[in-house]
DNA sequence: CTAAAATGATTCACTTGTTGAATGATTCTG
DNA sequence: CAGAATCATTCAACAAGTGAATCATTTTAG
């Protein structure tokens, strides 16, 4: 009617929406098989690479609530792959980290990992691979998705209390 | 430990994921200043390409079930965005049609899915965004994410039935 | 040093989105 | 015409996630 060309641009978002819940699908199935879920998968791989955090702080790297933590925290305890230790130098807080088994568990997943970017990725070439990374990781630092969810991002937190306190 | 090159590969997937879900969070916000979900933005955008579908067909091709599209239907004719008309050959189905608001409705939501588009892709430039919507593409049709979501895909229903029966 | 504020973990009630099974009306098949 | 299939609908159930309230502990201020 009032476009005579509408296939010009305007669906890269939507293509970008749906690839990215296709790979969140994908990926969700493969952990399913090993009894994770793709929280469990973050919280493994964050406890690996910085043991002895906190809930909170975890939470917050996670872009999670606390209350979100603990039956998350609870699960993985249960089944041995986490251990939670009391701070011996605050003891509000544990210290969270990966036992023998958790530390397995997260090779394991680290090998998921690679077969599900491979089976992704299958249909381009490495150097196409390579160029889709860029320009993904390109856009992920503008628009501040960092590495990990908002790292510190401590404004967050006051943030919400002050709006709290003004609503 | 093992590895020795953890930033190889291994990311992208993930990177697409990240970037999946920030689109669509974003799109999300942008449609609900309209009053609208993301869902009801689908179906008009279904409805305006192919009018006269039934809630069945609509269901197939957005990927949901039937008693799912009932109250997506509803809410949007109560808003008086599309008409429910049964249909004379059949009348077991309805043929859903926009109305003249909900045509209107949809092109706002074109101009939106611009913005946000031109937001989401203002980090690269046109060459880059060209590029990256190619490659995306690719995935995309590769991995039979067409169009809109998995087309006809007839096999589905009766997949789901036999296996039904199977189990 | 003690009272008040802040913080970590936890519980709980609640919302939201989604699903599968059962139902009634209509149409198709043999 | 009788039975199977199909469309729309309702309903009960479920999972995920959130915010508010609670308890123990630590920090801050007077």
């Amino acid at each position: 009617m009032d476009s005579p060309d509408p296939s010009r641009s305007k669906r890269t978002a939507f293509l970008l929406s749906q690839l990215g819940a296709l790979a969140s699908a994908r990926f969700a199935e493969r952990t399913r098989e090993l009894g994770l879920t793709p929280s469990d998968a973050g919280v493994l791989r964050l406890l690996g690479r910085t043991p002895g955090l906190s809930q909170r702080s975890l939470a917050d790297r996670l872009g999670a609530v606390p209350s979100r933590v603990v039956p998350l925290i609870d699960s993985l305890e249960t089944r041995g792959l986490v251990a939670r230790v009391r701070s011996r130098a605050d003891r509000r807080n544990y210290e969270l980290r990966l036992t023998a088994e958790g530390t397995k568990a997260l090779g394991t997943l680290r090998g998921v990992a690679e077969r599900h970017e491979a089976e992704l990725l299958a249909p381009l070439t490495r150097e196409e691979s390579a160029q889709l990374e860029s320009l993904l990781s390109r856009l992920a630092s503008a628009h501040a998705l960092d590495t990990e969810l908002h790292r510190d991002m401590s404004v967050d937190r006051t943030t919400r209390r002050v709006t709290g306190d003004a609503s």
